[in-house]
DNA sequence: CTTGACTCTATACCAGGGTACAGGGTTTAT
DNA sequence: ATAAACCCTGTACCCTGGTATAGAGTCAAG
């Protein structure tokens, strides 16, 4: 119940990088709370709002939807799920964020190839990334 | 030239796993170079189409937008661009990729230390992920 | 030589993820 | 006590990345 420190969404928007009416449509979107309310009605935020929406900034710029962040999020004990659910489907996670790091390795070294290329000749006329990455195949 | 084993779109699109509208439209959009044709108009594809639609569809569960697949993909000299020039976007590219890499990393170990809280007392009635990953926040 | 599966262009539509008013109340600084 | 700077709800709009449909031509098999 302190609401001493709490946040306006204005400062909250401002603090994590987005924008307040972004704010408003996370929340009707479902992946953020609702939050408390001060008499006049303006939304108030704990402090900790601010570590959430720069998850989900992150998890997107990482090609996770808005949906699946909320999956992710929302990996806890609730009413019906058990101890061994969540921890299946947080094993699915770590495989599907395992394969995503793969496949960023494989398009680093990619890069990294063609970085080298250059030196001399230069790279070649056709598309150099997808040479590189075809004549390395990586750990996969 | 090689148009004996030519793609047609159709084939193209069934063996990239994805839709013929998407060809077309990707080609539209600049992502795929503008094919042969055959005299009765029907676009014709060199074999290697796949791989780049592939890696299309691949960048694009990483996060990236089609205009920066085409900023990867175009990764090579033109007129007018050096070696040198190439070799600084193309470093730019690998600290971006890593810096993914490494969010991606957090986010596992997130789940990885969600998953081994499990056994026990279960995860807690909050939000186990992001407190999983700020390690030391303050609560709600 | 026709029928079905394919292709072409062009246009319209759709969902996701926001962004921008409009019309109104609230808080704060002067 | 009033203006600037916030906040509220609601609705409309926008961009990206496609999908769907229409109307017409092409190819391959029987």
């Amino acid at each position: 119940m302190s609401i001493a420190n709490a946040l306006t969404i204005g400062k909250l928007a401002g603090r994590s990088g987005v924008s307040v009416q972004t704010v408003r449509y996370y929340e009707r979107s479902g992946l953020l709370p609702k939050p408390s309310r001060a008499a006049s009605g303006y939304r108030l935020y704990a402090h900790d709002a601010i570590g959430r929406l720069t998850f989900i900034k992150q998890a997107q710029q990482l090609g996770f939807s808005l949906s699946e962040i909320q999956d992710l999020l929302s990996l806890r004990m609730q009413s019906g799920t058990t101890c061994a659910d969540v921890r299946q489907r947080a094993r699915e996670k770590i495989i599907a964020v395992s394969k995503k790091i793969e496949e960023l390795q494989r398009i680093r070294s990619a890069l990294t190839k063609l970085a080298a290329a250059c030196r001399g000749k230069g790279p070649t006329a056709e598309c150099p990334i997808l040479e590189a990455m075809e004549s390395g195949q990586d750990a996969q």
